[in-house]
DNA sequence: ATTTCAAAACTACAAATGTAGTATATAGAT
DNA sequence: ATCTATATACTACATTTGTAGTTTTGAAAT
């Protein structure tokens, strides 16, 4: 699989978070986040298309429409499996006990997620 | 900050483990885990120079020797916190959600955080 | 049918990256 | 002092990325 840009993350979190959108609704809605002329915005949806990472529709009516191919999930998990390999040696704990040192991670958030494995386990 | 690149952070992380090195030991630690021509690696080493992450001593006697300008720490830090700010909104916590679904965060590893977390507190 | 305006396609260009090859300088061997 | 091997420096080139500008196409307005 290639790889999703910086840019054009931001136009894949557009979809992701929008499904199904046309090219004016993904342009104003990076707009909100970016100063990007709509050429810029448009040509990383080109990319994402030719990556395949973006399906592009033509519903007979003029607007073309613009799917994501890849699902949020499929796509940043397997990202996040990637930087965790690269800088912690695969280890999510190595990477954990970096930020539990600093202190962005606190006892709270740690009991939360106790409960949510917990219950995970059991399912 | 200028971006450490991938290829780039292996030499980084040579240097971040044995400290000190001259080229030939980047090189030949290096070549344990890819397959690249010296010069390549050397490469890397320069443009790491250039992009002040690496000093470069000239101690008489020939050999340059490299070491490391930012710490391990300080820059994976910096990084872990700009992808889960792209990825997960800056929530770590919106990241361990995805994990601990996947399996791969399991309970005991929580209970081993919780530990740390709870030291880290009190002291 | 012709004009017009915006959507879509195509082109551009500099910087960064992966991956080396070639040239130069210099310590050590003779 | 000269030769040689190799560490170091410099050059190369295709691909990806950020960031648009220019051209074409086709629906809507007249």
């Amino acid at each position: 699989m290639k790889n999703i840009s910086e840019a054009e993350l931001e136009v894949m979190q557009v979809l992701w978070s929008r499904g199904e959108s046309t090219s004016l609704e993904i342009i104003s809605e990076v707009k909100k986040k970016k100063e990007w002329k709509n050429n810029t915005i448009m040509t990383l949806v080109s990319r994402l298309v030719n990556k395949e990472f973006i399906d592009v529709i033509r519903e007979d009516k003029s607007l073309l429409i613009y799917k994501p191919k890849v699902s949020e999930y499929d796509y940043k998990s397997k990202e996040t499996n990637n930087f965790i390999e690269k800088l912690y040696n695969g280890s999510i704990n190595n990477m954990l006990v970096a930020f539990a040192k600093s202190k962005k991670l606190s006892k709270k958030d740690l009991e939360d997620l106790m409960k949510l494995v917990g219950d995970e386990e059991d399912k």
